[in-house]
DNA sequence: GCAATCGATTGATATTCGTCAATTGGATGG
DNA sequence: CCATCCAATTGACGAATATCAATCGATTGC
């Protein structure tokens, strides 16, 4: 890889408090790579080849299958993904494709596999993210079980204002069907979602939405108790 | 704890790789206790200040709030559980309760994130847990997103039985209003749920399910590609 | 043995959500 | 500027699921 890319990359949660000459021998190992949007990285079911982790950019991990394809995850940079298939050397449970025009580093899995072992701050970061993650999927789960169409919007609205500093007003990233998707359910619901929303302080046009009544919204979405780890 | 219950528990896939003396530093600060059924063994927002490890019984998680209750999983012996919690230090996202009488171990959370740093084989350990409760939790959500309810009972029923040898008749273990939120259904849904299945070749009377026709009811389920983990 | 209890089942109905079709509206390109 | 395209929206309808109520059936306790 080229080194100017470097420094940013030795700065990621994962790979900041390794070993200078293991990192050195990961990176050096390993590819960074410009995807243009819409490109398939990985498919389910295969091998977990690479870890992959999204400098810059915008990746969807999707799932097909069943009848209905389902986005699972926005990923945004800068964080790794498919750490668990890696570890464990198992397929990919995940579709992931680019959104927009990504930087992807691509760390081989047998590489990281067997740099891990060896270096005890990786195998921490590595656990740590883990963890994370499967925190997240439990949230994700809880919110597909619990509520209905229209509370994971209100919920979603909540997440996604808090993550930006409690913003009262902004746009909503990607096109609406993924959003639609991610939430489970689809566009023509998303859409009447939105319009159950205005009357509880909500007001969307285009991709453009504010919160009018933090306190409405709140009281509508049922939030979980435990508020998100990142 | 017991003596005589050590070498059952140094056999576990968490603790088997251990340094012997870190194991024996960990197990005998721990606690290993009978809690009757039905008892709350930890709630969620609580801090995790202990690991859990079902030795024997039936444990539930379970997520209460936003109206309605929910089961995420059925915990069996030997498994640990909440690991997430406790290596991130962060608040538990689930409940747990006893369904049977069930011997637990506890580990409190700073021993183990203590040790934890000090032994290689017990991380990577915890780090392949992990990971497996991660995939475990991405086929769940993808089970709720992409399948509607009777196939969710049919990819139960075939992964029920392919666990216990590929087992063509057999018993549900626990209730089944427990079987319908595991499922996230209601228990009249599941009840009509098992209905469609028997145009799928499934017949039940009471606890008991027969399993006539495995083609026919794989081809009904729309199961997942990847197998799963163990 | 019999009543009481409780989970499971069944039926009727309401709600939520998906599907299909038509329309709108903003962006793009000539 | 206008035509085209495509995502988003809206409406009508149907399917899936939840809810409410009644009944069944097995187990428990007397």
């Amino acid at each position: 890889m080229r080194i100017g890319e470097k420094p940013e990359i030795a700065r990621l949660p994962l790979f900041r408090d390794m070993d200078d000459a293991m990192r050195e021998r990961v990176l050096s190992g390993s590819f960074l790579q410009v995807f243009p949007p819409q490109l398939t990285l990985f498919e389910l079911g295969q091998n977990a080849d690479f870890l992959h982790v999204l400098v810059d950019g915008l990746v969807e991990l999707y799932v097909t299958g069943a009848g209905r394809d389902t986005t699972m995850k926005i990923v945004e940079p800068v964080t790794s993904f498919i750490l668990a298939a890696v570890m464990t050397d198992l397929p990919y449970l995940m579709s992931a494709r680019t959104l927009t025009s990504s930087r992807v580093l691509l760390v081989p899995a047998a590489l990281m596999r067997e740099v891990i072992h060896k270096d005890t701050a990786l195998m921490q970061a590595t656990m740590h993210e883990l963890a994370l993650a499967y925190r997240d999927m439990v949230r994700a789960l809880t919110d597909m079980k619990q509520r209905q169409s229209a509370e994971r919007l209100a919920n979603h609205l909540l997440e996604y204002s808090a993550q930006r500093g409690n913003l009262w007003e902004f746009d909503l990233s990607g096109e609406k069907r993924l959003l639609a998707s991610l939430l489970g359910m689809t566009p023509e619901n998303l859409s009447r979602a939105f319009g159950t929303l205005k009357a509880h302080g909500v007001k969307v046009s285009g991709a453009r939405v504010r919160v009018e009544d933090r306190a409405a919204l709140t009281a509508f979405a049922h939030p979980n108790p435990v508020p998100a780890d990142r």
